[in-house]
RNA sequence: CGGGAUGUAGCGUAGCCCGGUUAUCGCGCCUGGUUUGGGACCAGGAGGUCGCAAGUUCGAAUCUUGCCAUCCCGACCA
């Protein structure tokens, strides 16, 4: 009741800003364009970056940090990424404030404290990174360098959203030196696996593994490949990249190594990154009018528990049972909550959890002790069971498991139901309008024809697919011969 | 940065056109009590630079000007 959220059907947008801030993933902040991750936001954040840290490790990386600052110089030194984010790049020009003399109480920038050489606020790490490589390497044996770092970046954007894009945001970013031009490319692919393994498994949420048009490419790779999702309007979310660098950074900080028959090279170089922005298409692509639905392996809170009593007796009887529970749960590494707070009411918590997107409450009153049972609600389904308390834990487990599993296979059907091959221009253009999603077409391999699309109907080419089926078709647009489909949605 | 909308208590709002006692109502909050199987009820209470600044006026939430912020739509982007 007192925390109303718009409906998808109403506005999308709103209904996705109602979720964010009433279920208090996040709040605005003094800061345009910055927010603040709330405790239950950041709690999500964490258990998504304690499975991708893993996997890291798994693949054999190490974390390390870098500095937030970049000297101009630096940031200049790989041409095309230096124009690539030239426009939405911070500056310091000063280091020190001193008292307006003006104007009692307040602060002015001292103009005697201006930097000789400006630092640039990273908006990726690339530049200082491999200025520092370049030190670390001679010969052969000093590669691969396989590192990652957890940090924040700053992209100033001109128009932001919580969460999928704000001017200061949370991420990771791997970047890799290689021996060989095969080696960097099989990491660049292994990370683009390691991405696509994590969403489908852990966020459920299923992606379209690609790799990008030159316009669409980061700014100084050689080749972006990247994870695709769909969100539940219909829009196409970028959710993760992985850029195969070649030399260009190498060559732009000087970086060679020798090789065993003392021949000099320049080093190979990937780099890879997902950000809190996956929180936001974590949302998107599951939630509904009620609130938040989130993956068992990724919320916050897995389990709630709700008793239902009438006086000091039946809620001890209650606890007794529950501690039980609890124990239980927790032995097999759930995360559960009992919420014995007798501020609230049931009902009230009822709501509470499902805004919250808590996969499972479990609900237990005199009633049910009576009867050696207990009320099951998921929230993916809204549907309620009853469950024996013999072996409540071990059914509790299943279903969590379930629900992983369920909502993935809805996000995977929805996904696959919209993506719809167009064969000419007037069924491309109806398609994007009328079903939007992912809409695979002939495309003519120009750039031209691409930004003319882009123009014409606000839609980009999202990926060309890995393993893409080749086959000979005519471009939508010019009409020109083509050699496979490729997709193309509008896109956050 | 262009177009549109909005700004009154923590949240949602009435009042503004047509200036005039103590700024309305609901939710939330505090105290006490009764309650507890889908967002409880009763009684009492606290909480306001009416976005900011100037101006007009005897008097401004209300009129004028300027500024700021936020949201939505576009261009830019993870």
């Amino acid at each position: 009741m007192s925390k109303e959220i718009t409906s998808r059907e109403q506005d999308y947008s709103q209904w996705y800003n109602d979720l964010v801030i009433k279920a208090g993933l996040a709040d605005y902040s003094a800061v345009r364009g910055c927010m603040v991750i709330k405790p239950y936001g950041f709690a999500l954040w964490e258990n998504m970056q304690r499975q991708l840290d893993q996997m890291f490790k798994d693949t054999g990386h190490q974390n390390a940090y870098f500095p937030l600052f970049v000297p101009k110089s630096l940031f200049e030194a790989e041409e095309k990424n230096a124009e690539g984010f030239a426009k939405e790049c911070a500056i310091v020009t000063h280091y020190r404030l001193k008292s307006d003399p003006d104007n009692k109480g307040k602060l002015i920038v001292d103009p005697e404290a201006k930097l000789e050489e400006e630092l640039v606020v990273r908006p990726t790490s690339e530049a200082i990174i491999w200025n520092t490589y370049k030190g670390w390497i001679q010969s052969y044996r000093d590669l691969p360098i396989l590192i990652n770092q957890w940090a924040n970046v700053v992209r100033w954007e001109m128009r932001t959203r919580l969460f999928l894009r704000t001017t200061e945001f949370l991420w990771q970013e791997g970047h890799t030196a290689h021996a060989t031009r095969d080696e960097a490319e099989k990491e660049t692919v292994q990370m683009l696996n390691v991405y696509a393994d994590f969403a489908e498994q852990y966020m459920a949420l299923p992606v379209m593994k690609g790799v990008k048009t030159e316009n669409e490419r980061f700014a100084g790779a050689v080749d972006t490949y990247c994870i695709e999702a769909m969100m539940q309007d219909g829009k196409a979310l970028q959710a993760g990249t992985s850029h195969f660098l070649g030399q260009n950074f190498a060559k732009a900080f000087d970086v060679k190594f020798a090789d065993k028959e003392n021949k000099l090279d320049y080093v190979w170089a990937t780099s890879w990154g997902v950000s809190t922005r996956l929180i936001g298409g974590l949302v998107m692509a599951h939630s509904d009018d009620d609130g938040l639905i989130l993956p068992p392996k990724l919320a916050p809170i897995q389990v709630v528990i709700v008793p239902i009593y009438k006086g000091e007796e039946q809620k001890s009887q209650i606890d007794e049972k529950v501690h039980e529970l609890v124990k239980e749960l927790k032995a097999a590494g759930i995360s559960v909550k009992y919420d014995d707070n007798d501020n609230s009411r049931p009902g009230w918590k009822f709501a509470e959890y499902e805004l919250k997107g808590v996969p499972v409450r479990i609900a237990i009153g005199a009633r049910d002790l009576a009867n050696n049972v207990v009320e099951v609600a998921r929230r993916d389904t809204k549907e309620k069971m009853s469950y024996s308390i013999d072996g409540l834990g071990k059914a509790v487990i299943q279903l969590l498991d379930d629900i992983q599993v369920s909502i993935f296979n809805k996000a995977k059907t929805f996904r696959d139901d919209h993506i719809t091959n167009a064969n000419n221009w007037e069924e491309f253009v109806q398609l994007l309008d009328e079903k939007t999603g992912f809409i695979a077409a002939h495309w003519d391999g120009t750039g031209e024809t691409e930004e003319k699309i882009k123009e014409l109907t606000k839609a980009t080419i999202r990926c060309i697919p890995l393993d893409n089926q080749q086959e000979a078709g005519s471009c939508i647009l010019s009409g020109k011969p083509s050699s496979q489909r490729v997709l193309f949605a509008r896109a956050y």
